[in-house]
DNA sequence: GATGAATGAGGTTTCATTCAT
DNA sequence: GATGAATGAAACCTCATTCAT
């Protein structure tokens, strides 16, 4: 079979668990239905993906593509526009991406959890074999770090063209950002979905305030005086 | 074995517990270990805790209890001030929970995470029973709106003696700042520890950010015509 | 459970194995049926029998005992008899071991050529790791040249009391006679047992005259000479 | 491929299959591994041999073939001597060829011990469909009784020339000098080959002590009347 | 209540064997 | 026929949980 075969097939095998883990969660998901759903033996499954804890990465890393694919195309539409559309633009990308793809973000928010100490040099014991042989785990300690240098990147063009006139920090900028983001795919999680309100208030209006908070940081000199008398 | 000898070998199996799960994460964490750790036997164990998600949501109770205890704590400190600094110190409570109990604040993500379907009245195919039987389970759905509701009193509070002049629905307000504490404590999580940059980013400055956008987002009116005009 | 308990457990369960094994051989047992006629589950066997290949040996170990046992009784009977009865008595011992206990002289025979290489110190290849940690194996090393040990001492004795004659060495004696039951084992077992005569002859004269050479043998010094001029 | 290619093929391919036995055994040894040790694939591999049964049986039947050729030889490089000394030679041969071929006798062993059943009308459990299917196996039944055969036959020719006067019936005269030399076999395989000596006993030794008791068992009278009266 | 043994469920692995191309 | 992928069966293993004493 050659690389495009395997990897399409990969791929229907990913579709699968997407499918199963959506139902069931992770937890929950039993290989054997994994392999079900995809049509094929849980031997075969094995000989795809090594462990249950492979299979997730591979998922994990099919939407840290996705997340990075649609900062690419948000950044191609606004290549014309003002750096701070751009920005804010990502900013609505990465929560619109986090309410359309429940298991993709909570993946994501799983793995970032576990590189944690990792990522510090520190303890790896929270880390199990079958992630450190993942080639997946290894696929995605390479692509992580893109949406941050995506950002960054469009807040110094913001800063260049004038849009963004914030003294703060681009990355300070752009991790209190994803930290939003991340606040807010949390609480659409404790809700149920986007659509369903949270002690009655409606998604939309967090959201469009997450916006409005970000545009004016970047933006607003008057919003900026505020801050630095804090 | 009355019940306040029962109570306190409870608080040190969790004690135990706590120190187990933060080794080696909840599920990488056994039932035996648990038990040795507390110097008992796994059936012992299991006659205070019926299981391992009981254990888990025994604590993620105590790490509620402890948050709204600060909570109160804090109401208290600033019952004197403006209710607008009050506001702020809760938020700056939140994220100091956050950050200096990691595990606790990871307990109740993950706590809030389970119960979205459920609270929305969705499919329940991801509680388990042992959820549905524990007494943690039920304790928590009693406590779990605290925060917000307190949160939301101070809000109000500051609305009426003028210190908070956004008219953006409070419990909009409340959710966003919790949206925002989130974030930060996932950001924190992903960095390894309170103390350790993040792409040489002290989350010192995330939490400046967090509490200056705050304050400014309730001291201010501009916020509130971007909403309606959405 | 106490070592008492624990080993009487043991010993229903290679009841079971054994009831198996006959019925369908070694390779085709699955170690649920083995525990299905133990009444126990699969995960308790593997509690106490951590491989199927050590089960084995514990079976082989129980023959070995077996043998040693009715060795010993035979010495016994014969103790005040002369040296050369005893002798030829321990033969047909061994001759009814294996017509009586089929699996154990199999198992037996495995063994014996399952420790070959290792014996002679060689390539420990065909020794699977189920093996070398299996406690029987250390436990059937300890044991397996007690027979021999026991023959040549009372080839010995007979050679002392004068019933002994042959000059040929006693472990050669031993081990000659050994061999003598082993092909008769085997022919045996290509018959299918014991009563049931293969090409038309009756086992019980192969037997018969098994006696009669090592009778023969022990009482002539012509055999002596013979191997000398070899 | 006509067929003297495909048999020479097929030689080829018992060729590795012995090779990698001979290390690592029957059990151990993987098709796979045979398939790239004859250089072909595995599928191939099973075109020629449709299991690894028959592959193992292909092996005993070309021991088998290759211990009647040489008992063959025996019996031209004897026919002008006497009966006797050709029965003895054909013992020898049996020896030779046992500690000359392990892996053949052992195959021959497995293969006498698999048929015994089926040989006596009982049950089949123990053959496998793979085995009741190989063509190997009916070819083994056709010959699988011609050592007997011509072993009878040339102690028939000895009691004819006077050179065997034992009134021992040939067939249990045969069989005995089977079990006999399976023995010897069996102990060789016990201590791993024909030149280490097990216990400090050469195995020559044993050899020249069946021989010698073969032909007293044969050819003398003495050690007759000494049988009778056992 | 405490204890050691047992259970059930499912993840992982290895191979002989077969299928599709 | 040859090939790589897939299958099925069963060994093996870990753990949360329960039972019997």
């Amino acid at each position: 079979m050659n690389d495009a075969k395997r990897s399409a097939k990969e791929n229907l095998i990913v579709d699968a668990a997407e499918r199963v883990f959506s139902v069931v969660g992770f937890k929950n998901a039993k290989m054997e239905n994994i392999a079900a759903e995809a049509g094929i033996t849980k031997v075969t499954l094995y000989s795809y993906f090594q462990s249950k804890e492979n299979l997730y990465l591979a998922l994990t890393y099919r939407g840290l593509q996705l997340l990075n694919d649609k900062y690419y195309q948000t950044i191609d539409q606004y290549k014309n526009s003002k750096g701070i559309d751009c920005v804010v633009a990502l900013i609505e990308t990465f929560m619109d991406f986090c309410s359309d793809n429940y298991l993709y973000s909570e993946a994501l928010l799983d793995y970032f959890a576990m590189v944690r100490s990792t990522s510090a040099g520190k303890d790896t014991a929270k880390l199990t074999e079958a992630t450190k042989e993942s080639i997946y785990y290894t696929k995605l300690l390479d692509i992580q770090n893109l949406p941050f240098k995506l950002t960054v990147k469009e807040i110094q063009r913001g800063q260049e063209d004038g849009s963004i006139i914030s003294k703060i920090d681009p990355m300070v900028q752009t991790l209190h950002g994803w930290a939003t983001v991340i606040g807010y795919a949390k609480v659409i999680s404790a809700s149920g979905d986007h659509a369903t309100p949270l002690f009655n208030v409606s998604l939309k209006d967090i959201k469009q305030l997450n916006l409005g908070v970000a545009r004016a940081l970047l933006g607003s000199t008057q919003f900026h005086s505020q801050l630095e008398t804090v």
